[in-house]
DNA sequence: GATGAATGAGCATTCATTCAT
DNA sequence: CATGAATGAATGCTCATTCAT
């Protein structure tokens, strides 16, 4: 009770309509194209006022790559708690790739941005370290996922395997988006039999 | 041969010295973060020079851009001419990536720019047709490499997977770097291994 | 003796907890670094409770400049009290200017600051005559402890030499320090031996 | 002697007009007034432009520092070539002062705000280090011209003195006339009173 | 051909101030 | 009383692009 949590609520609310107003603009611009004049527009609040629930604009941007992050953890984590055979497994975390894919787009986005040269720029080695440090936990956790039974090693290579394809197919979606494909001509169906492909290579490698 | 060709020559030349310094700042420094200012600068050429060979800073990204897909059809048109073993022609061909890769890393960038939104924003719709035809043409010469004998469906999946798997381990080394992984740590070796993986799910499904 | 008094009495104080404040902060940083925010923070409240006590931010400053030609006001009068000959009257003056110094070094930023254009900009006419009218007082408090027996004119221009002298090497000391002097190599020595020379010179004119 | 030496002195016209400009707008709005815009449109040329010709707006300041340190060294040695006696050369120095600050007010304007804090923040420490050491060999100017035959820690106080004084009354000035005090009533005469019972001391120093 | 000069539009960020609660 | 929230107006600076010479 007490209206100091009231207004503590009301502030982490409206961060969050920031950071989803940030969120779309990234999606559609960029980050670089990614202005704090946009985001603040689409809030109807004055660019003063964004500065006033986020120190930075680097800020946000962190705001978001450690939410997707933990997104990323706590779906893992879940994942973890099912027992599957290896190929349900294979085929849950696809499932659970495909959902980000479409409710959280921006998610994938921003880790393609994290490649970006100087977009860390301003960004202090700690949070950096911390960045990887947590980007790390989450390649563990899809690692024991995929290779329960097998050495750490191989799950390594296989988290890396399905997250590379992830992330070149939502790229390469994107870039024919861009281009002018539409999304039925080079979309999911296709989208899924790669991940077929790879699966039988995966199953493969956890079997030896 | 007068002096209009050696003209036209020479003014290759410049462009192609412009497009190096390009290619470089733009690997270094991303889209956005490329200036024409420091373009031209490395060419100690003033700016101004820069937009007397290049309508535009798009018409230089997308000579880029040409010029890389025009590398790959190359590349995997000379691959097309030798013959192998299914297994043998995709060592071959990811053989052919990890060349790319070391010699021309700017030409992965480009392709994942073409995934950033409004890069191509100021680019007429017949340009980009042309582009899709043109990458499109590459997918399918991937196609055929990689299925000769199995259906155009079955090998346009491959070519998916083969290329997203690619592209995906570049942005996960960029993000890798950036986050401060030293190139040991994260870098080739894991890359042959998941390509194996994968190798082994597109070996069967080509054997279907 | 009631309420309103003891309310008026802890008003008084949280405006000079704020004057603290605002010393400290314009010590350090200088009018135009000085920020309402800053001086907020350093007392723990809120920006918005800073304009409660003070209607502007050129508010403060004028207290703080009224506070400062008061104290000086009370310097001066207090050495009115005492006999001394006119070359212990002048060493007497130099204590007390040091000691301000020493002790409110703030004073003698804020003689400074009146020098500033436009930092009086939004003061009403009213204001700056009361200023002008009270600083005029000082000065001839300081007028007739040099010159006694002496005429007005002779007393004013004296003031100005020793007030002249003691603003310029304040002055010349901050420049210094800024440009990284240690206090050591030119500090308060130096001033001593300035004054003395200044010292000379107004027992000469004095004694005419 | 071509096109590129009369471009070079074009560019130093137009870098002298935008020092003049930005004298002036310094002179009147102080250095946290002056504005990148201001000092622009009083040469009716765009903000860019001016980052066109300075890096930034501390080149700009850091500029009119130099110049003002030089214009001294220059004046300084011009007096050192004549000879006079111990109170001609006082008498002199006085007259070479005066007409600075009623030729180049600016010049002064700019000592005051070397003891400004934080407006050298930005200024790298070898920057700092030139400006301390070419005003320390002004200083050493003066003090040659007025102690030639005394020994060099006298001359330097006497060099402080006479700087001193001459700030504080510039300081003081602009004070009364910020207050609205007529140039009239409190002017040049009285300084020049403020210099002769400066000029008994460091005659009776000198001597000693 | 090549370039110095010029600029409009934009960007992240700051600041004094107001107001409802 | 006190404060969180909100903002208009600036500010220093960047960038792609144009144009006269």
């Amino acid at each position: 009770m007490g209206v100091a949590e009231r207004r503590e609520r009301e502030r982490q609310a409206r961060k969050e309509t920031l950071l989803q107003a940030a969120r779309a603009v990234l999606l559609e611009k960029g980050v670089r194209g990614t202005t704090t004049k946009e985001i603040a527009e689409r809030c109807e609040l004055s660019e003063a006022t964004l500065f006033f629930y986020f120190k930075n604009k680097d800020e946000i941007l962190l705001s978001l790559i450690f939410e997707s992050i933990d997104f990323w953890a706590k779906g893992l984590d879940a994942l973890s708690e099912q027992s599957h055979s290896r190929e349900q497994m294979l085929d849950e975390i696809w499932r659970f790739h495909e959902r980000v894919y479409r409710e959280h787009p921006d998610y994938y986005v921003i880790s393609t941005y994290l490649a970006q040269p100087h977009v860390l720029e301003n960004v202090s080695k700690d949070v950096k370290e911390e960045i990887a440090r947590l980007s790390g936990q989450n390649f563990q956790r899809l690692s024991k996922l995929l290779a329960r039974d097998a050495d750490a090693a191989s799950g390594r290579v296989m988290a890396d395997a399905i997250w590379a394809a992830f992330l070149g197919l939502t790229i390469m979606n994107a870039a024919r988006k861009n281009l002018g494909h539409t999304e039925a001509s080079q979309g999911r169906p296709s989208r899924a039999k790669v991940f077929e492909t790879l699966k039988a290579g995966l199953l493969r490698r956890g079997s030896r």
